[in-house]
DNA sequence: CCCTGATTCGC
DNA sequence: GCGAATCAGG
């Protein structure tokens, strides 16, 4: 695989959309998150780090500079940019980029840099099991399970972790399982026997 | 372990 | 220019 200029374009977007060389990698297909990390810093996108550069006059204080100040981190903050409104899109196979994306490759003011990750935001919401209708060795196992549940937060989960939300999204007490999830599955071993049911076991309660 | 990006250096 | 190998984190 070559660079032609669409794939180079299509790692322009992904990057400087907070992309993952790894993710970029997957989308071009063909290459390694090494080439594009590669191909990245030879096309100078690496950091978008620009600072006020040169400078060799940082001293912008006319002159009164009471100077007590005691400035450590800061720097580099952006300010948390409110990213990503609501996003209807359940899911969505294709990526769609319907962002207009005004090719930020110059100007200095910092770029957007929500740096959201690509959130698995997939997968079916398992349907909270309702306690009634899950047998019952099935809901023990879970209980027993989610005490142990990693705790991993949103940006956490990767491929294989079990992405079963726990709790409450509205509330701080929120998180993921994330135990090592089955193979091919987005659960553990425990929460793929409550997502994924037979379907016979509850046979309609005709009640 | 899993995953990041950064660098190096033979090709 | 390219990218695997390697490095340096988290």
């Amino acid at each position: 695989m070559s660079w032609t200029d669409d794939r180079v374009e299509t790692l322009k977007r992904m990057w400087s959309e907070g992309q993952s060389a790894s993710a970029i990698a997957k989308e071009l297909g063909g290459v390694t998150r090494n080439a594009v990390i590669g191909k990245v810093h030879r096309l100078g996108l690496s950091n978008r780090n620009d600072e006020a550069e040169a400078a060799p006059a940082p001293a912008p204080e006319p002159a009164p500079a009471p100077a007590p100040e005691v400035k450590p981190a800061a720097a580099v903050r952006p300010a948390p940019a409110p990213a990503a409104p609501p996003r209807p899109e359940p899911v969505a196979a294709a990526p769609a980029q319907p962002e207009p994306e005004a090719e930020p490759a110059t100007q200095p003011a910092f770029v957007p840099v929500p740096r959201r990750p690509i959130v698995p935001a997939g997968q079916p919401l398992p349907p909270q099991p309702s306690a009634n209708e899950i047998s019952p060795e099935a809901l023990a196992s879970v209980r027993e399970v989610e005490k142990r549940a990693k705790k991993l937060t949103l940006m956490e989960l990767t491929e294989r972790t079990c992405k079963w939300p726990i709790g409450d999204p509205a509330t701080e007490k929120f998180w993921f399982c994330g135990l090592p999830s089955v193979a091919g599955k987005p659960y553990c071993e425990a929460h793929v026997g409550v997502a994924f049911q037979p379907m016979s076991s509850r046979r309609d309660r005709r009640r």
